[in-house]
DNA sequence: GTCGAACTACGATGAATCTCGTACTATGGA
DNA sequence: TCCATAGTACGAGATTCATCGTAGTTCGAC
């Protein structure tokens, strides 16, 4: 029972990952809102119009992207944008992503 | 019968479609063949591991999506990658898709 | 007109996936 | 210990979507 959630290296992520997770209007607001209040966010305080369940596939599929960090913390899940390791593979990314009204 | 193709207006240009469109390996190695050659592209002349029809399909994802241009020109197609308005709505995301390597 | 080449339209199929409900685990407080 | 809270696991239903084959259209060459 390995307590710590994988998550994929800096050179593991993949572009088509990391823009099939963003593709999601649920997980792009996900990743919106952790990127606004910055430091690591409490996942489930982010209001969401899904269920528990699905909040748990999203941050899930976010993780495995290589989208965000996820860390156990009491019962809640601490979650963070890997900004630096994404600017590292795809400078200007996800700024791009974020910054674009919608 | 409208011989034109439909397109999004600029601003009717979605990022949730445009990360979609450019998330499939298929479509995103057409968009990276389109953008290094540049100008007008006969879509038909970039080899991809997929049936014509297959080849249509993703040609109108991107052109519905906004990522490219199509217009007809006899019995082919030429597409070109709309950087102009990709670049005014999101600026440097383009680049930063297209730049990635992997 | 006839033929082939390039492409589209349409339907089918199988895989992925978004969603949910239920059941379960784990943590922390009374 | 008991219980509420936060989250996960699992399966199911519905939808989306990538892929293909076949049939049809359009265009240019002969």
């Amino acid at each position: 029972m390995s307590d710590e959630l994988v998550h994929p290296g800096r050179d593991e992520i993949r572009i088509e990952a990391v823009l099939h997770a963003l593709a999601d209007p649920v997980r792009l607001h996900l990743v919106r809102e952790m990127d606004r209040i910055g430091v690591g966010v409490a996942c489930g305080t982010i209001e969401l119009p899904v269920t528990k369940s699905t909040r748990t596939h999203h941050l899930r599929t976010l993780r495995e992207a290589g989208v965000i960090w996820l860390r156990k913390e009491g019962t809640s899940r601490i979650g963070t944008v890997r900004r630096d390791d994404l600017d590292a593979r795809y400078p200007g990314l996800l700024s791009a992503i974020l910054t674009a009204e919608s």
